[in-house]
DNA sequence: CCGAATCCAAAGTGATACTG
DNA sequence: CAGTATCACTTTGGATTCGG
């Protein structure tokens, strides 16, 4: 692995899943398949018409995801993972289980600091 | 993998990589072992004091990496990684793979536009 | 040598109202 | 239903200066 800052791609990953709402929008589709416009905003509880929005955009013009507008009143809209997208899981996945290890890391260093607290007080 | 925004723990490892230049240090780390300060600053180009402290500092609080002091003039501080650090190199390195496919990925779309912008001109 | 403090610009995010 | 548009707010990053 090349870590020259010129050649590091790290980044180029990151850009991809950096974005407040873009690992939840991205594990819903993966996760649940296709998925309409209402349907992600109604299971990210939170999120407004304009992230949900701007945050498909960004990762459809990525090629990580597919927009399939039917034209038709009402309007319906798809969303979808593409091929090309869901070579991210491996690396979402390894974060999930990161991140969850890293939660418990958190707690347990905060009992630790709790019970050195009480020591003192004693 | 439990995809609830409130169980969702992807975010915890993104916030962890997130910051313009904790990838790049967080690999210097790991691949060159222990740092001092002003050599994490030359083989880092464009990074400032400021950024470069509190980058690391963020880092530290999160125990992934350990700041050693030498108290002695001049002052000598000394980087390394923690081993619950190093638990993250898998998804570093996951991550600057995808980034150099994905770099890839992007040349060989523009390409094909410039040939189809080509195609149209005769 | 290794920072902390301050000030400022830019980017990201959110609330709200409006549209085909 | 699936968006746009606008404005306000918050967070990040950067330049510069000062200190132990």
């Amino acid at each position: 692995m090349n870590i020259e800052p010129e050649l590091c791609h790290v980044d180029d990953a990151l850009e991809i899943l950096v974005g407040k709402w873009k690992p939840l929008i991205l594990l819903h589709i993966l996760k649940n398949g296709t998925n309409r416009f209402n349907e992600l905003k109604r299971h990210i509880p939170g999120i407004t018409q304009k992230m949900l929005t701007s945050q498909l955009r960004e990762l459809e013009v990525e090629d990580i995801i597919q927009r399939v507008v039917y034209p038709q009143v009402p309007p319906k809209v798809e969303y979808s993972i593409t091929e090309y997208g869901r070579s991210l899981e491996p690396i979402l996945t390894a974060m999930h289980e990161w991140g969850t290890k890293h939660t418990l890391h958190k707690i347990q260093k905060l009992n630790r600091k709790n019970d050195e607290a009480k020591q003192g007080l004693t």
